[in-house]
DNA sequence: TTACCTTTGAAGGTA
DNA sequence: TACCTTCAAAGGTAA
């Protein structure tokens, strides 16, 4: 395969993931060699300057025109030549990158890098348009101005004005190309060392795009002729898809901070390469910053996509095969104009996933955390550590992660104006639990019961340590959950002759108590309603409330934690840090706590 | 193979 | 307006 220059190329391609800031050291012998390049440019202006002071003598185009190969003076020219010479040279041995960095123009594509002239001496096409597209402040000489180096003007000062100026350009050349190095490292290391949670330096062409480390090697992007980067056609060069399709697909995004270590990405990537995920939208910082968190760093292989009515994979639509549902991998509007039944265009319409609350982004930053502190490894256990988790985070912790909910759903409803969330209903079973009104609900609730208890006595072990030594009083029920979940009904009696619940919820706080099923909202809320009153787990049938860990209040003191989670499994660290807020909620607790602490058993193994 | 478990939040539907 | 229902992620588990 032809390369940029040999082992230059290779360079290119295998510092892609080592490249990083230049040291000063660097910095310096690069000043050094610019500082040599300048004075070889001087040696050439001061050439030229002569030269024109000698063409002024001379009345003669034509003679001027041969003056550069008979005149015995032509030594400028030669070094003008020479220096182009050692200009490749460098351009070959790698030398290329220690130019310096021109931060306001990342991009790197050079066009007909080795010959971006024509043979007459002009900007190539592709070239001049390149320079205009990607240094707009470089005063790149359109047709004009190379007439101008073509004007009637001796011949030799032709020359040696082409031969300045195609110095300048490979100066310049070579400082995009140390840019393009250079511009990789904020767009790899961002993603390991910014704050997740920090805007980010944005999709915008300035910072991810070409910094994209293969893109500038890819096959795509290489001149298949000739190895070299070729330039990218205007179309191509979209504001905010710069890159080439499919040139970074085998890259891992750099921005995706919100990814757990379990590689896999929240919306798909595609594998034909990294599309931005919301490329209809502008990107301002704040969404590229969303649209980063969508991608992880640690992502392996990138699986099936769907592709977006773009026609640009989204990582939001999920490849039915994935899904197991009816598979589309055709864009909507390729089904809008295909003629099949409309029972059809629906079964292939991709799937559009939801996007993600606040404690969705939350729990995939945080799962893998979790699940690295505690040899957990149920889903349902683990995200009942990071239930409580969630409700232990500060509110500015907590509004950092709505924000950047509020902001994915702002995306989401521009990408997808006509989605909504009812188009995903039924997309998935019906769950068992769904409560019909001839089903027999105590089967049901001993059944949720069991799992209830089974998982909360697991999160309980992996949890508090307050809990661990008796007291509730460091696992307050908290106003941000109560915030946080406005469809949790208000306390009841048992939830209030409860010490200090830390969440609103019945089966929150008291799952070492006694288990109610479900979840205190929506259908959850409603089955546990109803096998409440089938049961004894209802709070208000058991005020004392002493039940040993792994019996349930429903089952009689029958033991049912079938799947207790070890003690050596849990870690300190997955304590949740009780907040200020918590404490302050604690003391208010205590301070309306009529029942003495004393009534809670602590939990025995 | 597929549904369930669990968590919170959002959205849409219904009374 | 309040409530209910469903889905979003995740992966082990059970049927």
């Amino acid at each position: 395969m032809p390369q940029l220059n040999g082992g230059g190329g290779d360079d290119l391609g295998a510092n892609d993931e080592m490249i990083s800031f230049k040291d000063e050291g660097e910095q310096e012998e690069k000043i050094s060699e610019n500082v040599s390049a300048e004075r070889d440019l001087d040696d050439v202006k001061s050439s030229l300057v002569n030269e024109s002071e000698n063409n002024s003598s001379s009345s003669d185009s034509e003679q001027a025109e041969r003056r550069p190969q008979t005149r015995p003076d032509s030594e400028s020219y030669e070094k003008t030549r020479d220096y182009f010479s050692e200009a490749l040279r460098r351009q070959q041995d790698g030398g290329f990158f220690k130019s310096p960095h021109y931060p306001g123009y990342p991009f790197l594509m050079i066009p007909d890098l080795t010959n971006p002239y024509l043979s007459n001496g002009s900007l190539s096409p592709s070239a001049r348009t390149y320079l205009q597209m990607k240094w707009p402040l470089l005063d790149v000489p359109g047709s004009a101005g190379l007439k101008d180096s073509r004007s009637p003007t001796p011949g030799h000062l032709v020359r040696c004005v082409l031969s300045c100026f195609f110095t300048v350009h490979l100066l310049l050349t070579f400082s995009s190309l140390c840019l393009l190095q250079s511009n990789k490292v904020p767009v790899v290391q961002h993603a390991h060392h910014v704050h997740p949670l920090t805007p980010l330096i944005t999709y915008s062409n300035e910072h991810f795009s070409p910094g994209t480390p293969p893109s500038h090697l890819s096959p795509e992007i290489l001149d298949p002729k000739t190895g070299i980067p070729r330039t990218p056609h205007p179309s191509e060069l979209s504001p905010y898809y710069p890159l080439s399709p499919g040139a970074v697909g085998s890259i891992a995004h750099p921005l995706s901070w919100l990814m757990p270590q379990q590689g896999q990405h929240m919306y798909s990537i595609p594998p034909g390469g990294f599309r931005h995920p919301y490329p209809a939208l502008a990107m301002n910082p704040s969404m590229s910053s969303l649209v980063s968190s969508r991608f992880s760093p640690h992502m392996v292989t990138p699986p099936p996509h769907s592709l977006h009515q773009t026609g640009i994979p989204h990582p939001a639509i999920v490849s039915p095969a994935i899904k197991q549902e009816p598979s589309g991998d055709i864009s909507p509007s390729m089904h809008a104009k295909s003629p099949v039944p409309a029972k059809k265009e629906e079964d292939k319409k991709p799937h559009i996933k939801k996007p993600l609350n606040a404690f969705m982004l939350y729990m995939k930053e945080m799962r893998a955390k979790v699940v690295a502190e505690c040899t957990l490894k149920e889903s349902a256990a683990i995200n009942q550590i990071l239930g409580r988790r969630w409700h232990s985070l500060s509110r500015e912790e907590q509004a950092k992660y709505y924000e950047l909910a509020r902001k994915e759903r702002q995306l989401h409803s521009q990408l997808y104006p006509g989605w909504s969330a009812r188009d995903n209903y039924g997309k998935r079973k019906k769950r068992k639990r769904e409560n019909k009104p001839d089903s027999k609900p105590e089967d049901f609730s001993i059944r949720s019961k069991k799992q209830c208890v089974q998982y909360l006595t697991s999160e309980k072990m992996c949890d508090s340590p307050a809990s661990s030594h008796g007291s509730m009083l460091d696992s307050p029920a908290t106003p941000s959950a109560a915030l946080a979940s406005p469809a949790a009904p208000a306390a009841t009696h048992s939830e209030q002759a409860q010490p200090l619940s830390l969440t609103t919820k019945p089966e929150g706080r008291m799952q070492h108590h006694f288990s109610i099923p479900g979840k205190a909202s929506g259908s959850t809320s409603s089955s546990s309603s109803s096998s409440s009153s089938s049961t004894p787990s209802s709070s208000s049938s058991q005020p004392t409330m002493s039940i040993p860990v792994g019996t349930s209040g429903s089952q009689s003191n029958t033991p049912i934690l079938t799947r207790p989670i070890p003690f050596t499994s849990l870690h300190p660290s997955m304590l949740s840090p009780p907040s200020p807020f918590h404490q302050a909620l604690h003391s208010h607790h205590a301070l309306f706590q009529s029942q003495p602490l004393s009534l809670v058993t602590k939990p025995t193994e």
